[in-house]
DNA sequence: TCTTAGTCAGACCGATCGGTTTGTAACGTA
DNA sequence: TACGTTACAAACCGATCGGTCTGACTAAGA
């Protein structure tokens, strides 16, 4: 990796832990400079505006959440165990959060909806994939017959994002861990007795 | 009500709109005075700083919900019929929002809680009401016998808001109100076949 | 080793930020 | 109708905003 690219990407990962605590709007270039340790110039020589950056840094929280969730996934073959797995990564960020601020897809969506449409539509990009990978588990699952054949693979996909993203909100809110665990244990209550197939 | 009252009434009011919809951080004065109609010393008459302001203006949003909500729980008692009738408020708003920009104290919690203590506390505040609405509920509905003794309050409460909250901020994201709709169901489902007694 | 392209610091820009001050017009009261 | 109060407009403030530009230094290729 060249010089030019190592900085980039410093700038892009201070950036992304930047933006996902203090939002796009309530960070300043000035802060940027300031996690970063350069100057106007030194930033600017790899970007064309803050704009620019915002939308760098939260492709790569996404992908950094994404990668996360791959290597959750490997060697699970099962419907209920690959769901399980996925909620098990947030039972997980709770003690040790990848990214500090919460969740990119839930700040991103809820700073920028009335606001910020190019960021919004990121941010959609970034749910739909989140939504198709639960979506694919399930449809999956019903054809291997783990899964109920009556299960709507989107109803799923929207319960368990839905649920999990509130709940880090409240989670974040309180500072207390207690309420993704409680969310958890709701959701693997679900897929058990509502979603899976008797084995 | 005086003038001033009057006045300083109707900024808080707009201002309410204007933070839901574009964050505290995201919100300018300029921003304030071109809803308001006033200038910077009409503003300023009524209120100390930016800050004084986001404050009443997010009481006032919290108002205007808990009333919403008191409303539709008057003359309901059966605790089945009580949960439904906070579902069926969010029913309602995803047609007729009350106030633009989606949920106060989703936004809010999202906004200040790495930024903002004295907003992030009244968004606790705003939240522990909330909660306890729904945790008497419950604990009400246990003593009448029309919940299960094993029902935890706190739980309900928890699972109830973090799937409804989830999915007010997918449905904004995508201003789609099918994802409020399937989190609304699911959580009727779980009240009627996992907390409710036979009738 | 010399050259050169590329990296970054730092001064600078106009616009806008939150907030203050002052003058004035409209108000309620008598 | 006269007077004291106050609600508001508008000019103004220093600080900071996002962004530009120039020049010096640096690292890599010939």
């Amino acid at each position: 990796m060249s010089r030019a690219t190592e900085t980039k990407t410093r700038i892009i990962e201070q950036a992304a832990t930047l933006f996902n605590q203090k939002g796009y709007a309530g960070s300043s270039m000035s802060d940027l400079m300031r996690v970063t340790g350069l100057q106007k110039g030194g930033i600017y020589n790899h970007f064309q505006s803050k704009d620019e950056i915002a939308l760098e840094a939260f492709d790569f929280a996404v992908n950094c959440m994404q990668q996360k969730f791959m290597g959750a996934l490997k060697g699970k073959r099962h419907a209920v165990e690959r769901l399980m797995a996925i909620f098990s990564v947030y039972e997980q960020m709770a003690d040790d959060p990848l990214l500090q601020g919460g969740c990119p897809i839930l700040n991103t969506a809820v700073e920028s909806d009335d606001t910020h449409p190019a960021l919004r539509q990121r941010a959609q990009l970034a749910m739909d994939g989140w939504r198709s990978v639960i979506q694919r588990i399930v449809n999956k699952g019903i054809q291997r017959g783990e899964l109920h054949s009556t299960v709507d693979p989107d109803t799923v996909a929207t319960i368990s994002i839905a649920t999990i993203e509130g709940a880090v909100m409240l989670g974040k809110l309180y500072g207390d861990p207690i309420y993704v665990e409680r969310a958890l244990n709701h959701l693997k209550n679900y897929v058990q007795n509502q979603l899976a197939t008797p084995s």
